[in-house]
DNA sequence: TACCCGTTCCTAACGTCGTTATAATTCCTA
DNA sequence: TAGGAATTATAACGACGTTAGGAACGGGTA
């Protein structure tokens, strides 16, 4: 009974080669050379294989931005383990930075206006959650109501996402983006506890 | 004499209609149609007559690039005409915004990393020059001392950038983003505010 | 064992891209 | 008017994504 059963592991095994091929390829000589023929010949097959496994390019690409949202994502995790709630914010600020200086290529792909909007908007889904779950935490720790939980999410998702790319488009260095990530949480942050209504009594017990 | 001139006006004058011929492509039609061969077709030439005007396309594409940043250094100055300086920084904002979404496509070769970093830079200097004289009018105008100030117009800037991108790469509509952007600059004008070592008293006159 | 059918794979090809070589044509100048 | 430079088009090269066609393989049945 198990014959079909290899050939469809087989099958996974060699997509999986596939998109890590393709992955050691995007990373190591960037998105010019990401080529199905150059993945078809890196994982010793001829190249109309890849379309066995992939319905076009875009698909195969789109696999490597989930693994780079993936990869995104454990690193949030580990960043959120910062029991300071403030230093968790700049903490992730910095580590978001820090990864699209590591790797570049892949944070392209991850914000490239080519890839469907919507499945883009998919695979950051849990990498948004943990952002928002470290600001729910924030704003509780702080007693700040923010007034519009969504909008000021979005709002720190897109200035890491914009500061992040002064760096990767060359504007500053990664180090000095990095400065400017944590710079700019902490600003938005003191705005946030500044603009609540000064309320300021510091949690009753 | 004015043989030769006229050749070299000649020469100008097509070198200009392709330049527009491309600009009308990109912006009609997005950046996968913008080819050699398609632009060659509109000017009513053939392909390789380009190459005699830019070394390849991606010389023709940065002067698509520069233009675009012409275009919202115009609309930048008209924002900047606003005599409020918090509105001025506001509007500002909203109008990046609002470019990213009236020109996506121009916005998007604006911001594309295959474009030459130090040209990207260079084309951009002068829009993030206004920028500038927005913020030292308005932390003069509040009595505000920044730490860093190429910092603090960094921070502006990658937000800004951050921001608009949420719209065109579609994880919010055009005029969210414009909310959120405002609301953003906002919040970091009103940390900057706050931030600043309280020597809270009114300018004196 | 012999056949057969479905899967897997490769070679070849199509159309498009950016780009270049080559040849023809045009137009000014001497 | 003859010659030479500038201008133009045709054809081609190599690389791309992708598809068509057929060869080779491998397990289930006679």
């Amino acid at each position: 009974m198990p014959t079909s059963t290899r050939r469809a592991r087989e099958r996974a095994n060699t997509r999986e080669r596939i998109i890590e091929a393709a992955l050691h390829v995007l990373e190591t000589e960037g998105i010019a050379a990401l080529t199905i023929r150059r993945i078809a010949t890196d994982v010793e097959y001829s190249a109309p294989v890849v379309y066995q496994h992939f319905a076009n390019k875009d698909a195969l690409v789109l696999e490597l931005v989930a693994h780079g949202h993936r990869l995104m994502l454990s690193e949030f995790r580990q960043a959120a383990q910062e029991p300071d709630t403030d230093r968790r914010m700049t903490r992730i600020a910095s580590q978001y930075v820090r990864f699209a200086g590591e790797h570049p290529h892949l944070f392209q792909i991850m914000n490239d206006p080519m890839v469907d909007a919507d499945e883009r908007r998919r695979v950051a889904e849990p990498v948004i959650d943990v952002l928002k779950e470290m600001l729910t935490s924030w704003s509780a720790a702080h007693d700040v109501v923010l007034a519009d939980f969504d909008q000021a999410c979005e709002i720190l998702w897109g200035t890491l996402y914009g500061i992040a790319s002064l760096s990767y488009l060359g504007s500053v260095g990664n180090d000095r983006a990095r400065c400017l990530a944590e710079q700019a949480l902490r600003t938005i942050l003191l705005g946030w506890r500044t603009e609540t209504p000064a309320n300021g009594r510091p949690a009753s017990s």
